[in-house]
DNA sequence: ATAGGCCTGACG
DNA sequence: CGTCAGGCCTAT
């Protein structure tokens, strides 16, 4: 479910209350989806102390004061929820994490595909190194570049591309063309100078916007207390097939492009 | 580059 | 019943 702006919202709320903490207890509710399995991933984190909450594409990384960290990924259903007081297991609910000061931590996972592992430093290091740069953290120019090769390959799974640009998914790769004005499947080595440089600096607006929003819930996403993120309402073309472009009014078109559905204003964006 | 698979749930 | 879903890995 959650793209970079989600996320990250949930990395700010981690890190606001996990910092400096201890995890004092785990419980494994259902098994099969950590690593190391069951009673080895209990060791693994047991005791340790939380130095901060980092986030790197899509993954939160829990980084251990001792070195390492756990790496958690919501994929498409996960959810990471505070809780306090009375704690009934829910049904998708597959561990707790008892922090001191009686802070509680829920995961939770619909889908199931979601993960956590315990990496020490150098497998965690050799993880993050996997991912291109994160569009928040580099300039529009170097943004840019991104945008130049594979000249055949689609804007579309340039954008979805972990390895191209950490972070971006389905939401905001369609709504970063959009706001640049750029068909979804444009080549690469179609595009201008300026074309590229729109996409950079759209693809970072859409992101900030959506983050000032505390994200995109267009299905399942919450944040850690359970609440909606409300960027949906300011969505331009996803979810939006048959509805209005909200600059021209044009029906917004649906088609599948790099294995997912793919919106966009057949006027606005050429 | 592109099907297929991992899972469950919502919707038509 | 079939289709689709915000992710991403594998095999072809």
């Amino acid at each position: 479910m959650p793209e970079l702006p989600e996320v990250e919202t949930i990395r700010r709320q981690l890190d606001a209350k996990l910092r400096g903490r201890r995890l004092t207890s785990v419980e494994l509710w259902r098994s099969g989806k950590e690593k190391p399995e069951g009673l080895k991933f209990i060791d693994a984190v047991l005791g340790r102390v939380i130095n901060r909450v980092d986030r790197r594409a899509k993954l939160l990384v829990f980084r251990f004061a001792d070195g390492g960290a756990m790496v958690g990924h919501l994929k498409m259903t996960g959810k990471f929820t505070f809780k306090k007081g009375l704690l009934v297991q829910q049904e998708h609910d597959r561990a707790l994490f008892v922090f001191d000061e009686g802070v509680h931590v829920v995961w939770s996972d619909v889908r199931q595909f979601g993960f956590v592992h315990v990496l020490e430093e150098g497998e965690l290091e050799e993880l993050l190194a996997t991912y291109g740069p994160e569009p928040l953290e580099v300039t529009i120019e170097e943004l840019a570049e991104r945008f130049r090769t594979p000249k055949t390959r689609t804007i579309k799974a340039a954008l979805l591309d972990q390895a191209c640009i950490a972070g971006i998914g389905n939401i905001y790769a369609d709504e970063a063309c959009h706001r640049a004005g750029i068909r979804p499947m444009r080549r690469l080595g179609e595009l201008s100078d300026d074309d590229r440089l729109r996409l950079a600096i759209e693809t970072k607006n859409v992101l900030n916007d959506s983050i000032a929003q505390k994200g995109t819930s267009a299905n399942d996403y919450v944040d850690t207390n359970g609440e909606r993120g409300g960027f949906l309402a300011l969505l331009r073309v996803y979810g939006r097939a048959g509805k209005g472009c909200r600059t021209c009014e044009t029906p917004i078109t649906k088609i599948v492009l790099a294995q997912r559905g793919t919106h966009y204003c057949a006027n606005c964006q050429k």
